[in-house]
DNA sequence: TATCATTTGTTCGTATGTATC
DNA sequence: CGATACATACGAACAAATGAT
């Protein structure tokens, strides 16, 4: 075999190659109607299919969004960039411990029983043992846009501290400080990820087309490192940024350090 | 027919959700191959295109991934939950900063000039200045997960420290460490989001069908609130997620605070 | 090594439904 | 109401990758 002859880019992804490039050269502008699946077919001399797999393309990196009847609408740069910044830190005022994120609460916690599966069941080092789940919806005040929050109360933690059986859709903020009452001494890590949606959190989360969802996990543990809670988050990655302080902490020096 | 005000869901999402719900029941376990789209056809009684469009809807869910020849492959929590953690702190060492990742680097920094674009200029407040940028192409050393690193440093700061302009190609650690020499009092924030990537993006960062990026930007600024630097981080959310250690912080108690 | 059946990928054609203007 | 647009669904053919014969 001579080396590696060329095999040409399927026409769908080259048609949708050349509307990413001119779209980013503002040949179409944001808000504007990208040109009809008919329109391409002759402008490109594709048949139909083929224009709509390249449109079909660019939907799914986002560039675009698709109406029904209407047309093909160039996504801006407002529509792509997150508007609202949920910031993840924790403050303490005298003992009292209190959130720094302003989202407000849309729907209240309902609570169910379910057992600690998958990634969550991993971080509270407790896979598949029951626990206590809190949901809530919440929503920027200013944006409008939403945020799904869920709780997690292991059974075992909930036995523990009665505060927290008792009344398990309380608040985070609240949780914390019935933890510290308890006499734990906490601290928190919290793992960002992020997925494309299921078509339920596509319409719950109102999540447009292209957009993935980000997920992050904040566990609660003793200061030995025992995980107590873990909260969940789901928000549209579209509308919604998080935002960590960081503070450097003091390690011995010479140390290759590998904390969190 | 009278009723039926409902119209009905699309054929192919209907068969996408009873193979997806298939999936989760396990009657098709990872690893396993779907039936292939001869067989939906059959089974199912649909056309090939329908069968087709539903599997493509399965992959861009990231619950399984299709092989030209082979067949299509059931995804199971080790392909779909991330594998590596990537810890997005800061240790002071004595006088020292250090990072807390533990990423290798697998290219070296290459450093270009450009303008401060989008969400970068906004978060360091310079829309549109000219800036060094530094790239880099890291892994995990266990996992050998790549992740792609970019140091923005606008001209006006690398003008006011010249030990910057000298090596913009210097580890952030060091970068770090400089404008701590250079007399800076330095705090830093991150944002942490995420889209879907386009076609460069998935190949060099081996991102798999329906796995979104997570996109992180570290701002460093000086203790009055003015951004000096920012790192981007790019990585594939299958394989990598990040990890923020929170610390609490004092506030004047009965405020309202709004922090980060 | 070469061939063949299987499977997914690409591309065409065509028809109908339904939302928007 | 009609024209236009996207959404869904069918059929058909060939290309390319894979694995086994």
């Amino acid at each position: 075999m001579p080396g590696d002859i060329k095999r040409p880019e399927p026409l769908y992804k080259q048609l949708a190659a050349a509307l990413a490039e001119a779209i980013a050269a503002g040949e179409y502008a944001p808000g504007e109607l990208l040109p009809s699946e008919t329109q391409l077919m002759s402008r490109y001399d594709v048949s139909r299919p083929t224009a709509r797999s390249a449109v079909a393309e660019l939907r799914n990196m986002g560039l675009v969004t698709s109406q029904h009847g209407k047309g093909t609408l160039v996504r801006g740069a407002e529509t792509t960039t997150p508007r609202s910044t949920v910031a993840r830190g924790i403050n303490r005022a005298g003992k009292a411990l209190q959130l720094t994120d302003s989202l407000i609460v849309v729907e209240a916690g309902t609570v169910t029983r379910t057992h600690l599966e998958g990634m969550v069941g991993e971080l509270l080092e407790r896979p598949d043992e029951a626990a206590f789940t809190c949901d809530r919806l919440l929503a920027d005040p200013e944006t409008g846009d939403r945020t799904a929050h869920r709780l997690y109360i292991p059974f075992d933690v909930a036995e523990k501290v009665p505060a927290l059986a008792e009344t398990p859709d309380a608040e985070p903020a609240d949780i914390y400080n019935r933890l510290v009452e308890a006499g734990h001494a906490l601290m928190w890590t919290e793992y960002p990820s992020a997925r494309n949606p299921v078509p339920d959190e596509r319409a719950a989360l109102n999540v447009p087309d292209g957009a993935p969802i980000l997920v992050s996990h904040r566990v609660t543990l003793t200061d030995n490192g025992h995980p107590l809670v873990c909260e969940e988050l789901r928000t549209s990655a579209a509308h919604t940024r998080l935002a960590f302080r960081i503070t450097p902490e003091k390690v011995p020096a010479r140390r290759k350090a590998r904390s969190v």
